[in-house]
This record gives structure tokens, sequence and C-alpha cells, in this order.
DNA sequence: TATGAATGAGTGTTCATTCAT
DNA sequence: TATGAATGAACACTCATTCAT
């Protein structure tokens, strides 16, 4: 049968498009703020205004949706990492700003570490043997890894940096402090979230990791 | 009525220390594994070997067992680190000692991070205004920043170093590559968890903290 | 309006009618392998690759498209049964026949013992007081009861049969052996369906039926 | 530890054993009822005037509370059929009391017929490899083919009956009567349940097998 | 101290059915 | 005639918690 292009028929085609975003994003919110466990498959409709059966029509489940989540969720930080033009900087100047956008993208998406949680708590089994997570995320190795041989060859960095463990690094020192801040904040008796305490935690993120990369 | 110390009731005592701290530890293996929200209390019973109704009888419900297994963690690591004698070493062999034991200590005890996943998740009401926490955390802090203050003046080490801004660092490198290996693993494409590459982590780790730290 | 008699509304029409009996079928399999309380529309649908709404669009609901499925079955045994010739042939070969006939469409038509059972379940209320249901059976008792009386005038058969329970018992004997084989091999221990456990259940319901009319 | 026999505790037993047996009454007369697919865990509870978590503390989900109404309907039919004594009676009173019994038991007990309906239509999976269900059943062939042997040595009935086709036989004649009273009386357009017509039917059963069994 | 029995409020999921075109 | 999108009511099953002893 031919396909229907008539305006109708696009109408109703971007009405189930438009549902299923409406879902996505309601679920990325409800997954956000009480993981996967936690996450109210009642709510998530209520969130997108939507029937719930409507959510099984699309996603099948519960697990499905979480890894619909948690994949448009890796898309999203990737594309975005795409517009920072690393290889178009100085290396220096390229990690101090790949450093900063992680820590800006943490602190604007905080969703993104809960849900890393959730996945991880579950073994990561939503993204198992996934092809699509892998090729989402080897350009940024490969950046990254042009950006560290650039600065060697110009004598600004040391050698030999893996440029996985260092992507590891920049991330890991964002991600413990926001995604971790409600016990830090009580262990340490003081608020990390106020501007002052953001901007320094910025500053000493990147003199840590161009303190390591720098050759004096 | 007078405390009864007749060796009978020593003895019922003994018994029931043993109980609540079996079921501490069952709890936090279970809330570990599952997470708070997919923590049963059932299962907790069980892998207690004790009747349900014994938990509530001495924990009173989920949410204050989980307080209870979280300071019981908390309790757990400072303990540890105590052992250290950190202020016994030379500044910079402190401070590898330390990268060295958070390392490890998250690698054999997995479930203190999960732990604090789940605090974090609940934004850590579980530990609001613990005094508790704060005097459990303190030493810590003090004796990094008399380690970090002898090195400076030594020479060694370059200044205005916030103790609680490296904490967190150091804490953050460990944690993130350990807390997200599934997904990292799935995103990377590569097992970060063999032997060879645990030893790659320390070394970059502590290679990226005494980068920043030591004055070249 | 006038019935609409082109060539182009009469292939509609024969359209309408096939996708009717397509329908027809796979909701006859499905309330056979399900029962009525089992059977799920979206199953038919897919067994008649055909959308759901369509089945709605002819038969109303599940309750008028089970006793269109019933009336069908009733339909289907009664047209087979006509083409035996009972009155062509002498009154022991006749029954002697019809016992035949009756394991052998059972055996074929599983489907039918099926429906059965899910129309008493709900006290056949999809049959009550239906003028066709009652029509459509009246002359295969006509017919027995022809074939009891001409035995009776030869003197072969025992008088005073009723027709009505001397069909009922051909009917029973097979029914129960095929409609719960399952338990009674369960119960028995031995297969019922072999090829020879099949030869010997038919021998035996034919030598119980005659044995009971025969004079001897 | 000891096994608590004080009244109190025998009190509790108790308590237990008869919530199950409530349970289980009332699970048999919803499947009964409604079949399997139609039978509502709600509504078993609320005819038991119990909560409904209980049944599932019990007997863990549908389909093994399913299970164990189905045994329990075997023993109570079989238990019922050893006070027969069919081995102190002539055999053609034996035989003419047992198909006798088997109506009653039929006609008393509709919701055996129900049971065996829904085992049936799934495949008996509830019964498979039920040693329990063969042990159960054994001994009423074990008395027919007694029955049989010597009612053949006494020369009054004929040789060569397999006891399990006869009894398959009885019960036919009564199940296909009751079970589908309902269609049959529709299609018949006559009551086959009033007190004449039960007790025809009987007599109908009794002379079609003896018809059949005895020699003249 | 310890335990088996019992419960109310959910929880993910399913189902027959209807809407809109 | 035909179809994809949408829905409300149920449904089997679960969970933290309490009762009674």
């Amino acid at each position: 049968m031919a396909r229907d292009t008539s305006p109708a028929a696009e109408e109703r085609l971007r009405d189930a498009d438009r549902s299923q975003n409406t879902i996505l994003a309601a679920a990325r919110d409800e997954f956000a703020e009480f993981g996967l466990g936690g996450a109210r498959m009642d709510r998530i409709a209520e969130r997108a205004a939507l029937n719930k059966r409507l959510i099984y029509y699309y996603f099948d489940d519960k697990e499905k949706l979480f890894r619909a989540v948690l994949e448009q969720a890796y898309r999203d930080i990737r594309e975005q990492e795409t517009t920072l033009h690393l290889l178009d900087l100085e290396p220096a100047d390229a990690v101090r700003r790949l450093v900063e956008f992680t820590w800006t993208y943490y602190l604007q998406h905080p969703e993104f570490m809960t849900l890393l949680n959730s996945a991880n708590l579950h073994k990561a089994r939503h993204l198992a043997g996934s092809q699509k997570a892998r090729e989402l995320n080897s350009p940024l190795v490969d950046t990254l890894a042009a950006v560290l041989e650039r600065g060697r060859r110009e004598g600004a960095f040391r050698g030999g940096v893996d440029p996985v463990q260092l992507y590891v690094s920049i991330a890991g020192l964002a991600y413990f402090y926001l995604s971790n801040t409600h016990t830090l904040s009580a262990i340490f008796g003081r608020d990390l979230m106020t501007a002052k305490a953001r901007n320094e935690r910025l500053s000493h993120m990147q003199d840590v990791i161009l303190g390591y990369l720098l050759v004096s």
C-alpha cells in the first residue's frame, strides 16, 4: 500500500512522535528523581499528561523505557560535546574547555548522573552489547587522543596519557562532587553548591587536570 | 528498674547485639545490591536468617535501618583511614598512600559506593544534620590539611590547596571509575576490571594527584 | 439508497466477506486454544492479519464474535452429518457409522469441544433462545429417531430408546475421552492418543452403543 | 528450637490450617464458576473473607492455587468412591452402583467438571507428572478390574473389557450430559435438568452400560 | 527476645474497546 | 473499508508494616 502522505497522516505521525517524545522526557525526569526502582509508571503518565497505557503501547515495559531514556541521554551529551570543536583550539585550551563543559553539563543535567547510577546499579544490563552506545562515544575518545597527541608533539603535555583514563578522570572530578553533593555537604558541614563553591570547584578541577598534563 | 547484670541477662544482651549486627550486615548487603528502593525487607530477614518482625523491633522501619547502615559504613571507612598514620610519612608518600587506600577501599567495599548513591538519590535526608557524620569525617580533613601544609612548607607542594577539594578529587577519581564501571565498559568497549586495568588506574590516579600537587 | 451492483462494489463486498471469514477462522482458533476468557482480541487480529478495529466493525464485541464462531461451529458439524445418509443404511450400520463419524469429527475438530466448554461455562447465554441453534440440530434428532424406529420395527433394536438420550451418549463417549485426554493421561499414566489407543476407543464405543441397542 | 505445643500455638496452627482450607474452598467455587482464566483473585479473597495477600502467602500464585484445588477435587471424589465397597456386591449391582455414584457425584459437584475443563484447556500442565494424581486414581481401576473379572468368571459379563475404557465411558455418559447441559438444552429445546429428565438419564446410562456388559 | 499470621495500599502490566481520520 | 493512536478499568502480584502471642 502506498505511504499515506496527506497532511492528516503527517499530523497523525507527528502526534505519535510527539507522544513518544513527551513520554521520554517525562520518564527521564521521573527516573532522574527516583531512580529506576523508585520511578512509578503512573507518575510518568501523569507528568506526560498521557494515558499510562500509551507508554506500554510505545515502549513495551519499564525496562525498555529506561533503556530508551538512557540512550537518549548519551545521545544528548555527546551531541553537545561535538559543538565544542576542540580540535580548533590550542591543546591546553581544549582540555580546559572540555573540563568546563563536563562540569557545566553535569551541573545543568543532574538527571544524567542519576540515570548512570541507576544503570550501574543494574550492572548496565540496559546497555549491554549496545552497538549504539559504543558508536556514540568513540568520537569523543578519538578527539581527546588527537588533542593529547598534539599537546605532546608541541612539548606542552606529558606523554603516555591514555585518553580514556583522562576522560574518566575529568568526568570523575565533576561527577563525585555533584552526584554526592548532599552527603558531602552533610559530612563536611559546608554548602558545596553556592556560586562561589561551584566556581572554586571548576578552577580546582582545571588546575588538577592541567597540573597533571602540562610539562613545566 | 535496676539494670540486670546477671550472667543470663548478659547472655541475652549479647544475643541481642549479635542479632542487630547480623541484621545490619544483611541490610548492608541488600542495600548495596539493590539500592534503597530496590531492597526488600523480606530478603534482609532471609539473609540474616532472622524473623522479619525482629528487624522492626530493633530498627523501627526501612528508613532508619538504612540510616544505621550508612552510619556504620562511614564509621568503617574512617576507622580504617586512621590506621594509615599519614602524619608519619613524607607528604608526597602520605598523599600517594591515601590515594592507594581510597582506591583499594572502594574496590573491596563496592557497597560503600552504592550506599552513597542511594543516600544522595534521597538528598541525604538520612544524614541531614547528623552531628555524628560530621564528627566522623573532620579528622580526615584535619590530617590532610596538615599533610598539605607540611608539603608546602617543605617546598614540595604547591600552596593554596583546599584539603576538602583535594579529598573530593581523590575520591572522585576512584569512585567514578569503579561505581560506573559497567556503563564505562559498555561505552568504551573495554573491560576496566582486569588486574592490569586496575593497576593502570591506580598509577594514573597517583600521577594526576601528585602531578597537580608537586612543585617541579 | 439503491443497492450498488457495480463490479467495483461487488469486489468490495467480496473483500468484506473474505475479511469476515478470515476473522471468524482466526477467532475460532483463538477461542479453541484459550477459551472465551483467555482469548485475546489482539491475537485474533494478529492471526487474521487484519486490523483489530475491523473486528469490532464487523462483530461489535467479543461476546458477539464468540456467538458467531459458535453458530458457525454447529453449522459445520451438522452440515457434515447430513452427508452420512444414515437413512440409506441398515439401522445397525447407521448407528455404527454415526458413532464413527462423531468420533472422527471430534478428533479432527478439537476446537469444537473447547468451544462447547466455553459456551457452557457461560451457561450458554450465547445460544440462549437461539432459533438458529434449534433449527440446525433438529434434523439430526429426526434422522436418529427414524433409524431407531426402523431398527425396532425390524426386531434388531430394543424399543423405548430416546434419540436425544442416545445422541448425548454417543457424543459423551467420544467427548469425555478426547476433551479430557490430558487429565486422563496424567491420571491413568498412559497415553490415550496413540493410533492404537484411538482405534481401541472407537471399537469400544461402537461395542457399547450396539451392545445396548441390539436385541440378541 | 523445641516445637511449641502450647494451646495458644495449637490455636495458631489451627488458624493457619483453617485459613488455607477456607481459601481452598473459596478458590474451588471461583474456579468452578469462572474457569481458571476467568477466576479473580480478588473475588477469591472476598469469598474467603480473608486478605488477598494471604492467598499468596500460602499458595504463591494463581497457578499453584489452581493445582491445589484440582488435587483436592480428585482426592474428594476418589475418597468418596472408596465408600462404595463395590467388591462386596454382585458384579452387576456393583456396576449399577458405580454408574449411579458417578452420576450423583457430578450432579452434586458440578465444580468438578468445570475444574477438569479448565485443567484440560491448559493441557493439564497442573497435573503433568503428578505422582499423586496417579496414586489417587489407580485403586479405582483395580477395583473395577476385579469387578469385571468376577462378572466374567460368573458368566454374567462379556470378556475383554478394559476397565479404563469402561470407566471413561461411565464418566463420559454423565459428564457430557451435565457439563454441556446448557448448550444441549438450547439445541434440543428441552430442559434436561428437571427431576424427571435426570432420573431418565440415570436409567438410560445404567441401561447402556449394563446392556453392553451383560451376556444375555 | 522472637515469630507466624495477617493486612492496606500500591505496582507494573493487560484488556476490551473507542477515537479520529 | 480500513487503520494507528488513545483510553479507563481491571488484574495478578508485591511491599512495608502490624497483630497477637
